[in-house]
RNA sequence: GCUCCCAUCGUCUAGAGGCCUAGGACACAGCCCUCUCAAGGCUGGUACGAGGGUUCGAAUCCCUCUGGGAGCGCCA
């Protein structure tokens, strides 16, 4: 049987690293094991839900990567099939209308809380059969007033719940409208989804879904309840940390592959390992390994494992990625052979792509200002004389590469009886404007003869002086 | 309040009764390498929430407690 899973966000809230390591953990259930990934977006709360979140959703997973077989789908377009079950079920006996108004039943909930007992809806219209003049009915349904319901969790194992801890749920709003457990399960049976991976704050709800599978007489789906992410500091997840667009990731300059395997180590491992490719993600990774304990975001982590696969990755996959980093500065490059070239150079010194961007803007545009300190130490009237010589010999160089450059700055270090650190460095301001920079026969060879030499020429005039 | 879930270094985790004087990773400190910054290598410190059992033997099994979380909506 073809494994099914989906995601089924609703957008009353931007997507954020919780939603999507759910998403990453059905994805590659799925795509591991050569079954389909569905979408589904849960929008019947019309009053809450909001284009814009909607929009995040679906760009995020692009951005991610993890495309849909199926989808998306959206509730509020299958509203005539919701209402044929709603009506199918009253019409079998497994709903009722209940008359209860809202006030009537906001008392029974405080007088319940008051004697200390659990909230819940008293069935006063189980049997009711005569309508109430001037009430829309909302429909419930009937749940088992005994026995128990066991959820068969993959990861917490059985749960087991009494049914008289449960209520006869609301599925259908005064309006008509069907709510949230009542659509989820109707879509999950309607879309044949075999595996159900959510978070485990869902857990309680499972139970009142069960019931309602059952009376629809369908085939119960395996469930895996994720546990939550909590905030670097051991809180619930919020804006504070983690709890933001997961396409501020994108700004920041975190690769996808490399958030993908920061998530997916959380509550999951293989062994020692700590970097995975998305291949290896998917081969190895298991629904029934995911761990019961929640776990905090770590940003520090995050940050290494993307400097990590930066390093990895080709420079020429690195070109977009950097391209749209050196725009979000306002610089507009078109020349791919150069952004590869300096990828290349900067791919094991940037935690982020935003970070190799700002550190390589003088690659691309005329060096503005010198770094104050940089310049006082290392453009002196010591170094002028250096720098003239390191300017005489690139001149001179036939073939402008790194291995020739290299051997040119070394030579003037040894004729001029010092450290290469004495050359090296008022170069690296001389054309980098900074005290750090990649190598810098590297450097030079990306930044090409003229623009060297040129820089060189104006570092010379602010040493000279000094 | 009731129901349900969870519990190993600061953090992510390994550990499915003896291999654990608890391993790896991030972060941190020191050293090495070195033209800067990184990367890399080496070294170091810090953890089985508590109490009872079971067992020759428990981080691993059971119970209680404590602590954290979720649900109990005409929200999803």
């Amino acid at each position: 049987m073809t494994i099914r899973t989906r995601f089924a966000p609703s957008p009353t809230g931007m997507l954020h690293i919780g939603g999507v390591r759910t998403a990453l953990f059905s994805w590659l259930y799925a795509k591991g094991r050569q079954g389909d990934f569905i979408l589904r977006v849960e929008d019947t709360d019309r009053e809450r839900s909001t284009d814009e979140a909607t929009q995040v959703i679906l760009d995020g997973m692009e951005w991610l990567g993890l495309a849909a077989d199926e989808g998306p789908f959206y509730q509020t377009r299958r509203m005539d099939r919701y209402r044929e079950v709603l009506a199918q079920f009253v019409r079998d006996g497994h709903a009722y209308h209940c008359y209860c108004t809202k006030e009537e039943l906001a008392e029974m909930r405080s007088k319940q809380e008051a004697a200390k007992q659990k909230p819940r809806y008293d069935g006063t219209c189980r049997n009711r059969t005569q309508p109430r003049e001037g009430v829309d009915p909302v429909i419930r349904f009937k749940n088992p007033l005994d026995g128990s319901v066991v959820v068969e969790d993959v990861i917490h194992g059985n749960v087991e719940f009494q049914n008289t801890e449960l209520d006869d749920l609301i599925i259908a709003r005064s309006d008509g409208t069907p709510t949230y457990n009542f659509c989820v399960v109707v879509d999950d049976m309607d879309m044949k989804i075999t595996h159900v991976i959510r978070g485990d704050d869902h857990l309680n709800n499972t139970p009142r879904q069960i019931n309602m599978l059952k009376a629809l007489g369908a085939v119960l789906p395996v469930y895996g309840h994720v546990p939550m992410i909590l905030g670097a500091d051991g809180a619930k997840l919020s804006k504070r940390h983690g709890a933001v667009s997961v396409l501020q990731y994108r700004e920041e300059g975190f690769l996808p592959v490399a958030l993908l395997n920061y998530l997916v180590r959380l509550g999951w491992s293989h062994g020692d390992q700590e970097v995975f490719s998305l291949e290896e993600m998917q081969a190895l990774f298991d629904i029934k390994d995911v761990n019961k304990s929640a776990s905090a975001f770590n940003p520090d982590k995050l940050l290494w494992l993307n400097q990590q696969h930066i390093m990895r990755a080709t420079p020429e996959s690195l070109v977009p990625h950097l391209k749209f980093q050196l725009a979000a500065l306002g610089i507009d490059v078109i020349d791919d052979a150069k952004l590869a070239a300096v990828a290349k150079a900067q791919q094991e010194r940037a935690k982020t792509l935003k970070e190799m961007a700002q550190n390589s803007t003088f690659f691309f545009v005329e060096i503005k200002t010198y770094d104050e300190k940089a310049a006082k130490k290392n453009l002196t009237a010591e170094s002028a004389p250096v720098l003239r010589s390191v300017h005489a010999k690139l001149s001179a160089l036939s073939a402008w590469t790194a291995a020739a450059i290299h051997d040119a700055v070394n030579e003037v270090a040894t004729t001029s009886s010092i450290g290469l650190g004495k050359v090296a460095q008022p170069i690296r301001v001389a054309v980098s404007g900074t005290s750090v920079s990649p190598p810098i026969d590297v450097t030079l060879e990306v930044l090409g003869r003229e623009t060297t030499l040129s820089r060189i020429d104006r570092a010379i005039a602010v040493a000279g002086a000094a």
